[in-house]
DNA sequence: GGTTGCGTTGACGTCGGCGGCAAGGTTTAG
DNA sequence: CTAAACCTTGCCGCCGACGTCAACGCAACC
């Protein structure tokens, strides 16, 4: 299979595909003529960069996913690596959930206190009786 | 106020300022020298904008708020404008809290998962009785 | 043999909020 | 007089996952 073919495979494009490669993700083999060729496997690869990568991994995160993959596991979540990664990426996205209620808390005061204080301007810019 | 001082009592960078400044949030005048000069109130806006900032607002969502500050109001919130966009970003927030709700949820299927094949590979590999 | 559609490498652009440096001018303190 | 501490403008760098050319080679079809 070639780049096209894979890409199109993996609903990603080709440029994408270069750019695992650059960062040692995808591994294809060379045809005499220089094209890319990737194996069958590469497929699910790419499949599982594209899942990490939308859930907010970064492409670093993602290499032990990869090469458990590649060791032969059904998953690329089972290797102690991989384990590692998804606990830190859990502690990350909780910390991040409790930052964003926060930030929502405060959304929401603004947000009430604005909308009292626009009310007693207009009470007062045109009289008790609305 | 010169911008040195300004940026120490605002707890920023001469950098910063001058950034927001040519983003249209904070206006100096010039004294004869060429220095830029503020006054009083510009620490307020400072403030405003780092404090919005900080809870993930860009630059462009921030200069409503200026704007108000600006228009001789006590809190940047209460103007129209900035209710507009308090809006919208509670409701972006809601929308990513929910889509970071799910990763986490996912996360914590695909950690139980892989642990769970950990142990059963392990029972496997070293007989059912551990 | 010309066109079309693949492929290749290389390099620059994007977004946003700055950091940091260069190369100067100004002011103040000693 | 000089050094230090301000200030000015301008421009490149950063991060990350690519998009988008440019300029070329290869393959297949009519």
């Amino acid at each position: 299979m070639r780049i096209g073919e894979l890409a199109r495979r993996a609903g990603t494009s080709t440029r994408t595909l270069r750019y695992y490669e650059a960062h040692g993700l995808v591994r294809p083999h060379r045809s005499a003529n220089g094209y890319r060729v990737y194996d069958e496997a590469e497929l699910r690869v790419v499949r599982e960069i594209r899942s990490l990568l939308a859930i907010g991994f970064g492409l670093d995160d993602i290499r032990p996913f990869v090469a458990c993959l590649r060791a032969g596991n059904d998953s690329g979540d089972v290797c102690p690596d991989s384990v590692a990664v998804l606990r830190r990426k859990l502690a990350e996205v909780d910390d991040y959930l409790d930052r964003l209620g926060d930030v929502r808390r405060r959304l929401h005061d603004q947000l009430a206190h604005a909308i009292i204080q626009r009310e007693e301007t207009c009470l007062r810019t045109r009289g008790p009786d609305g």
